[in-house]
RNA sequence: GCCCGGGUGGCGAAAUGGUAGACGCAGAGGACUUAAAAUCCUUUGGUAGCAAUACCGUGAGGGUUCGAGUCCCUCCCUGGGCACCA
């Protein structure tokens, strides 16, 4: 046996043999409890892993590999999210086709990820872009067709002009495409959705079920956008709206002619519209009664309007535009003539597409108002009363507060904006003006892409103009494999210009044309972790044995980056195939983590002048060379993230080439909480490498005492207080680092096992001389090292195999029991006690730790540091905390 | 603007309302060595003191409590998400 760490003596050995060995080949045996752990499926780079990705798949190994020993059935797989925008990107640019270069990336990550010793069950892997995989994809769409919720329409669409495809809202930030940074603009283009808004409701009240981080959960509740409120019709003046009736009237004879729904979150301030706003995109613009000037207004605002990228729409501060229609909108409640306006604040794909306008509580409004001198009514005061209103209109401000009072309400005067709200909802439904309404801002789901390397739909378009699906034994709709796939830019996709491919024929024989457009990647990975429970099934997409018994996923692992795409779509997918009888779970991932990022240190240099900045950055990145020459004040060191495009990637490679595996998957877990971003630097990895090495000295020196069967032959009484304190240290490790492993406290896991590993050396020291003669000492050494080995093993498993055998024992530790602890072993006999006056520390006192709370506190009163600080005050009242402390609370 | 996080030694961090800084990294001193590396030992929040010890200390200010890094209120800084969403 080494007495040191030596990676490069036996690590490469441990992971051939247990590829050999089949080792982590999931195991489905009757009687044990199920743990599905999963890590999101990654697009295999050709920057290949990151000590980045690194830190995302060691924990969950570690996790898994625990749940092993404990008698779990483990599934843990991993596969690659092949389709998308990347690889075809990098195709085009290699001058290659995209299949065999993902293949050869995959086969780099696979290698990497074995390199750090994760335990895959590599057996059920997969690509997206298999054709055994995407049939199934294709099945999921014409489940979704059949429930009428995947249809086609044409829109106004996200186009990236580099990337040359539409782009689903997601994947628009600021205006830019994501992934090329290019300025998206808008085409209309018949497009594919699904339909997710369907299901908004059920997506924000699943999430009260999940064990899932908070921030997650709001970002979806957030992007879902719930938000309460009334719907109600405006009618156009003059266009047979019967004429109206003030409000102390009761006649009601409401008819209607020309009208419009707005949608509002705040009815209580409808006696404070002064206006109306449509979108420039609103229908009822052409049936206006409005003369042809205004006509010619309206249509040269909407040329402009169409001309506006949404960045240029949407840029801060910007001054408000619009134009007056020339017609006129009837207040449903006052029958006041307002006026109505276009403008492109207001969106057409939100709510109705129009607003009335509340000039004097919303601030949008007043911009709009001031600027082109409409009216204002304060309709909500505080407890300032008008004059706070009026002070906030002076300073450009609109008042928004969430509580008030109303005025210039008729007969809504002095009811607060809560009882309003709910007195007018109810008016407007009786009155049938209008209805209480909940709206969401999440849209139907985009997923046609104009791409070649995608899953394609599985739909064939008809002489007459129908939609036909591809029926399933025709499945799946195979991607033709060609030379030539580049964007067309055109709008259409590259499969349209495969003849071979688009001619068809439909279900009644004659000559029809396929769907060209491929599916966006996000629908690949909505469902892979169905597939994974039951991956070489080529009768259907799954067993249902298999998903009954594997679903959900009991700990899936990734970063936060997807909280509303991924991880949105895939609960979708789940509760649509759930509604329709494939899978028994609504939600697919009962508890999520997210891992932290790894940083690393990134040269950036001062924009030159002119020099145009990418989005969000105030620098120029610089290469690590250029940094060099650089002058100090012209660059500036920064944190972010590791990528290939920014050259900063650090590899496993690197560090298992220098430190060793185990090194590194312990230093990973230990460099700071699960979630936490990590600042990458090398220094902290020589530590791992210390401690790995005081294992295997330890083990070195005590491994020629080691007996195998100390746990039939050792006492649990009667023993000396070095063999107690031995037996104390672990169990007190064995308890922490399980608890700790079981809630995702990987460095705290680590920490243990060096205060463990510390204790025991210290123990050795007076073990040493003992060991020849004393039976019992050699006993619970022999329980410690076997311990230490079991519980390093998760972390760092090369080594604790390579030791294991070194004690001849056969096999993997893998194939071991995962070692419980002894609470009365684990007990302390002493404790140390906190005396506090006062709650100021003042003495500590060493003490049985079975002694009884009198005791403690007569004891803790008569210590002399205590009473220099009690002596001649009244003692008030003595706090006694068992094993912890002793408060004692004088007067003055 | 709205919604989530996060602010603790030189650094990474730990701490069911109960001795703040566990466990490491880095530093300092020492042992071993011809020397270095490696290893081992001691030491390291700040101020004062030879020391015992005292005082201060978890972004700032208040509050609750016998006792607050932890709970509540206000504010500052910082990371992230959303954003003309009515």
């Amino acid at each position: 046996m080494f007495d040191k760490y030596l990676p490069s003596e036996f690590e490469a050995k441990w992971r051939e043999r247990w590829l050999k060995a089949d080792l982590f080949k999931t195991r489905e045996d009757e009687g044990r409890p199920k743990f599905y752990g999963l890590e999101f499926f990654p697009y295999p780079s050709g920057a290949g892993l990151s000590v980045g990705h690194a830190r995302n798949y060691v924990p969950p190994d570690v996790t898994c590999r625990m749940k092993f020993m404990q008698g779990y059935n483990v599934l843990h797989p991993m596969g690659f999210d092949a389709f998308g925008l990347p690889a075809e990107n990098e195709a085009i640019k290699r001058k290659s086709h995209p299949a065999p270069m993902i293949e050869n990336y995959a086969a780099n990550y696979k290698r990497q990820m074995d390199l750090i010793g994760i335990g895959f069950d590599w057996s059920r892997t997969f690509k997206s872009s298999d054709p055994s995989y995407y049939k199934w994809t294709q099945w999921i769409f014409e489940i979704l067709f059949d429930r009428g919720l995947a249809f086609r329409k044409l829109a106004a669409v996200n186009w990236d002009p580099v990337d040359k495809t539409v782009l689903a809202d997601e994947e628009v930030i600021a205006g830019r495409a994501e992934r090329s940074g290019a300025i998206v603009e808008k085409k209309w283009i018949p497009q594919w959705y699904f339909k997710i808004t369907d299901y908004a409701q059920e997506l924000i009240d699943g999430l009260d079920t999940l064990d899932w981080p908070d921030g997650i959960k709001a970002m979806q509740r957030n992007w879902i956008g719930r938000s309460e409120g009334c719907q109600f019709s405006f009618a156009v003046a003059g266009v047979g709206e019967k004429e109206v009736y003030d409000l102390d009237s009761d006649h009601r004879g409401f008819e209607k002619g020309l009208h419009f729904d707005v949608f509002t979150t705040r009815v209580d301030t409808i006696f404070g519209v002064t206006f109306c706003v449509l979108a420039p995109e609103h229908a009822l613009l052409d049936l206006l009664p409005n003369g042809p000037e205004d006509k010619q207004r309206i249509a040269e605002y909407q040329a402009q309007a169409k001309l506006l990228s949404d960045i240029d729409r949407t840029a801060e501060n910007r001054e408000k535009t619009g134009v007056f229609t020339g017609a006129y909108a009837v207040h449903p409640l006052t029958g006041k003539h307002i006026p109505i306006w276009i403008a492109d604040y207001v969106l057409a794909t939100y709510g109705t597409g129009g607003i009335m306008a509340v000039p004097g509580h919303d601030q949008r409004d007043f911009d709009f108002a001031k600027k082109f001198s409409l009216a204002i009514i304060p309709v909500i005061v505080g407890e300032g009363g008008i004059a706070e209103v009026e002070k906030f209109h002076a300073e450009g401000k609109a008042f928004e507060p969430k509580e008030g009072t109303l005025v210039n309400s008729s007969y809504y005067d002095g009811q607060t904006v809560a009882d309003a709200q709910q007195n007018l909802g109810m008016r407007l439904e009786s009155e049938g003006i209008g209805n209480r309404k909940i709206q969401y801002k999440l849209r139907d789901w985009l997923i046609s892409r104009q791409r070649y390397w995608g899953c394609p739909i599985p739909v064939i378009h008809t002489k007459d103009g129908d939609e036909e699906l591809v029926p399933l034994n025709a499945l799946p709709v195979e991607l033709p494999y060609v030379d030539h796939y580049e964007p067309s830019g055109d709008g259409t996709s590259p499969l349209a210009h495969i003849e071979e491919f688009v001619n068809c024929v439909d279900s009644d024989g004659r000559l029809a044309k396929r769907e060209t457009d491929t599916m966006g990647g996000f629908a690949c990975s909505s469902w892979y972790f169905l597939r994974f429970c039951d991956p070489e099934n080529y009768e259907k997409a799954w067993s249902p044995e298999s998903v009954n018994y594997w679903m959900p996923v009991d700990c899936y692992v990734g970063g936060a980056e997807h909280a509303v795409m991924h991880l949105l779509y895939a609960r979708f997918w789940t509760r649509v195939l759930y509604d329709a009888g494939f899978c028994p779970v609504q939600e697919p991932f009962a508890t999520l983590k997210n891992q932290g990022q790894v940083l690393a240190s990134t040269p950036y240099r001062k924009s030159r002048e002119g020099e145009r900045l990418e989005v969000g950055e105030d620098g120029v990145l610089v290469s690590f060379e250029e940094a060099k020459i650089l002058p100090e004040d012209d660059l500036t060191w920064r944190w972010v993230r590791m990528s290939k495009s920014k050259g900063n990637v650090v590899t496993p490679d690197e560090a298992v080439e220098s430190y060793g595996a185990d090194a590194l998957r312990m230093y990973l877990l230990f460099v700071a909480p699960f979630h936490a971003d990590v600042q990458w630097s090398n220094d902290g990895i020589q530590g791992m490498v210390r401690f790995l090495s005081r294992i295997f000295k330890f083990a070195a020196e005590v491994g020629p005492f080691y007996v195998s069967t100390w746990k039939d032959v050792l006492p649990f009484e009667e023993l000396d207080d070095l063999s107690k304190k031995i037996r104390r240290s672990t169990h007190q490790a064995i308890r922490n680092c399980t608890n700790d492993l079981e809630s995702f406290g990987y460095n705290t896991y680590v920490s243990w096992l060096m205060k463990y590993m510390n204790e025991l050396n210290d123990s050795l020291d007076f073990a040493r001389r003992r060991m020849d003669s004393e039976r019992v000492i050699v006993l619970s050494l022999s329980e410690a090292l076997e311990t230490l080995i079991l519980l390093v093993s998760v972390g760092a498993p090369h080594s604790a195999d390579e030791i294991w055998e070194g004690l001849g024992k056969e096999g993997f530790t893998y194939h071991a029991q995962w070692p419980t602890h002894i609470d009365e072993l684990a007990k302390e006999s002493e404790v140390t006690i906190a005396v506090q006056v006062n709650g100021k520390l003042r003495d500590t006192l060493q003490v049985d730790a079975a002694i009884d709370d009198e005791k403690l506190k007569a004891l803790a009163i008569a210590s002399e540091k205590v009473l220099v600080y009690t002596e001649g005050k009244e003692v008030k009242k003595v706090i006694v905390i068992p094993g912890r402390l002793v408060n004692i609370v004088v007067a003055g």
